[in-house]
DNA sequence: GTCTATACTCGGATAGAC
DNA sequence: GTCTATCCGAGTATAGAC
């Protein structure tokens, strides 16, 4: 027959598509970025953007897919990890690493605009909260058993905290403001057992 | 002459106006909210919505801009407070009080789409988010002076890492989930002094 | 291109303050 | 009685969906 699809090569293209998407989505918003500065930036033509991805909406999803599978090998080697606690603050440091990146509020918002026109991104963000939320709770439950969080503490509860405090830190991340100091401080501090200095 | 402006009129029927719409808007969106919805909800006649309003945007920009004076008026009240921990929590759970309603968080998402069609909002955010950060930081400040604050946070990047949680509170908020009560152990944690528990 | 939805306007009417 | 703040019904104009 004729040549077969090239997996790696696929990945590749797609991945070099979604990285130019980010950051222009991110700057510019949604509808002032034309599909064509996308390609341009990625090296490619127009049609070809729109060979790898459906239409311009998909290319906005794919952005956020990246999240799912990179959150659950995060959450993979945070499994393996003794210290609960500390696992749960590789995770959170990963989980806001984006964070730094000057388009980072812009694409956040850009999510919150893009959402109400676009049901399968809202599917895409509910998985992947889903999985953020279920893995930051095991953590947080192994850490009430080693005795090193608090355990009046509701696991689920403190896990969807957690992650609206991710979101603070994307939401109100500029350049050269790197949240992610505070942020760990913030959840030690919130996880603690407290010792009675509450009035 | 004749007929006079009745200035405690005037004040109701904004009000009536800016209530039904801050609810519409939080529940249905912007776009989606028609100024005749909100009239109706009111009680009134469109036109009549547009003789006390500009135009659309106008009414939008004056649900957030009932939030200056009344946060004014709450530093105001926690400056007189001697405790400046629980003064701050006060102001707090006052700022973290309409999360509580079921708008909110399309409320606060609505806000961050409109921004960017409308300077004039974002002019009204930062003032009103100016405010908010420059009481925090006294707050924060006196509590450094009176040793309830951990003396090497810096009072400004704390008071506005601080306001960030109430946003999240917003964020996150659904019904049947008040997130003031984390929000408050959480600042309450962060503030303290470390005892040497950090790895 | 057509067509609908909707922001906004306009020419009054009403009624309360002088 | 006069004047005008307040409000309404009936439009027009136009942006966006299709």
């Amino acid at each position: 027959m004729a040549r077969t699809v090239d997996v790696a090569r696929a990945a590749r293209r797609r991945e070099q598509i979604v990285r130019a998407a980010a950051g222009l989505f991110g700057t510019y918003g949604y509808t002032a970025t034309p599909v064509s500065r996308i390609a341009a930036e990625a090296g490619m033509s127009t049609a070809a953007v729109f060979y790898w991805f459906e239409d311009k909406a998909a290319v906005f999803r794919a952005v956020f897919e990246r999240d799912l599978p990179r959150i659950e090998s995060l959450l993979r080697e945070a499994s393996g990890v003794t210290d609960p606690v500390e696992a749960l603050h590789g995770v959170l440091d990963a989980l806001a690493a984006d964070s730094v990146d000057e388009s980072a509020p812009g694409l956040l918002t850009e999510l919150f605009r893009r959402a109400d026109h676009d049901p399968a991104l809202v599917a895409v963000m509910t998985a992947t909260d889903e999985a953020v939320v279920a893995g930051l709770e095991r953590l947080v439950a192994r850490g009430i058993a080693t005795g090193q969080v608090d355990p009046t503490l509701d696991p689920r509860e403190s896990a969807r905290w957690t992650q609206a405090l991710v979101d603070a830190v994307y939401l109100h991340a500029a350049p050269g403001r790197d949240l992610r100091a505070q942020l760990r401080r913030t959840v030690n501090a919130y996880l603690a057992p407290t010792k009675g200095d509450l009035p």
